[in-house]
DNA sequence: TTTT
DNA sequence: TTTT
């Protein structure tokens, strides 16, 4: 007991957010975020290597993914690791794991066209994109078990 | 924006809360913690390394400290960076760093000698003290701006 | 790029470290390690939820947690994420998630002579007297590709 | 002891980096970076609240930053939290805390060729577009009390 | 001023 | 399947 259950990180994703509204209002998202570390092998090579991770937002956090987070978006998650048990049709038990997240915030995004408006000037922390002026996070401190922040935090 | 400011420390109390009550029922307690860590210098002898860190927790937060932290209590804290400044009577413009603690957990605790009536089996993690079954904290989410926790959590 | 994937957490073991002595000095350490959030639900009822991890760990590390871990002790563990993928005998895709440990500290201590009479079940945080006064940890900062901590850290 | 003292940021350069090479090979890089925090307040407005933060790098980190970081440059960093104290002209005992750098990484990119109309003041998250293609990062693991790392990591 |  |  007295646990501490933390993930940390960053990453981008490698496809648009999946969503589904489910009754009473409850929405989620999952995402396939990618993080990548390099370095270099005892040649000196550089080599790099990717860790594919699943992640699950729940409501607020769930429609602001859907809003603002594209294919390629980098960001920021803080989470929990969260494992689902079932029966396969063989009868074997699978586990599967989970990035349950609790914050999320979008990191120097990525150019894509579709930020034609943008004037590019002024302290924005992104050079451009719809996104840059609203920074997306749930902010330290969004519970899990229930969650909040069902509003936009913006 | 969209920043990122946090900070994890596991350490033990220097002394007990000091602990204030304002008028609105507000609490805030300040506490002392000591993060050792321990290496071997360049010729093999083990050196140890003692930061002290001052830390700020509100309301719900500061209740459960005043009620089960004491000196030598070894904590885990969540939190962030957050700075005063003022100036001083000579005029000098001074600053005071502060961790503003949004979340702790007590560790295995010291095993003072208060805790006569602890029976000592079952699976608690702290192999006694009055605290013991009781683990203390304020969970992952308790937001920093306005602590929604109140009430002791357990 | 520029990835982060990093993992904090703290729990107690549910079994001794198993450990495997490898051709050419390598060794490896399984732990499975339990995290526990309690939270109260709905109806105001302390819920209790347990998280199980697998964790790895490689060479000095392995020999530290192989020497001094013991089932129920509690350690703080930093590491990654980390899967591996195969084909299971009916030909299914099959992945498992494990925590690449990078730095871990054992937790709890100061509990002195009063163990000797351990039954060593359930889940004390120190089932053995001896790791209480020896913290085991890398530090931070062991390298997680190559590791070069293969000495004990103490 | 079994201390945890970690600091984890992400924010962007207020200035470019202070660099002074010492005798020795050794080299200090000092930066300051600001993480703002948004949310609204009781009204619904929003605030955005920024802290400063002083950096300290050595060695491999500290050309690292020299070479790829400016003012307005967004980093992930790891480090942790240290105090310097002294005693003032007025005889007084005064306290600075910094930020020991242990890893940082940059984030934001692709911010391909459209940056050289910027006017450098501002700001802008990558102040300048070779380091946009240039993650830096000093990968997890690097040591705080010997730097290893003194080659540029790629 | 803690802890080992 | 992302990103550089």
């Amino acid at each position: 007991m007295a646990g501490v259950n933390k993930v940390i990180l960053i990453g981008n994703l490698g496809a648009d957010p999946e969503v589904k509204h489910l009754e009473g209002d409850k929405v989620v998202a999952n995402l396939r975020l990618a993080t990548t570390e390099a370095y270099k092998d005892r040649n000196g090579n550089r080599v790099e290597n990717t860790e594919w991770h699943d992640l699950e937002l729940w409501d607020g956090q769930a429609k602001v993914a859907e809003q603002y987070l594209r294919k390629g978006s980098q960001i920021y998650v803080e989470g929990k690791i969260k494992s689902d048990s079932w029966q396969d049709d063989q009868g074997n038990n699978r586990k599967k794991i989970r990035i349950r997240v609790l914050s999320f915030t979008m990191l120097g995004s990525r150019n894509s066209g579709q930020d034609e408006g943008m004037s590019g000037m002024g302290n924005s922390q992104n050079s451009m994109g719809r996104s840059s002026n609203n920074p997306v996070t749930s902010g330290p401190g969004v519970d899990n078990e229930e969650d909040a922040s069902d509003d936009l935090p913006f």
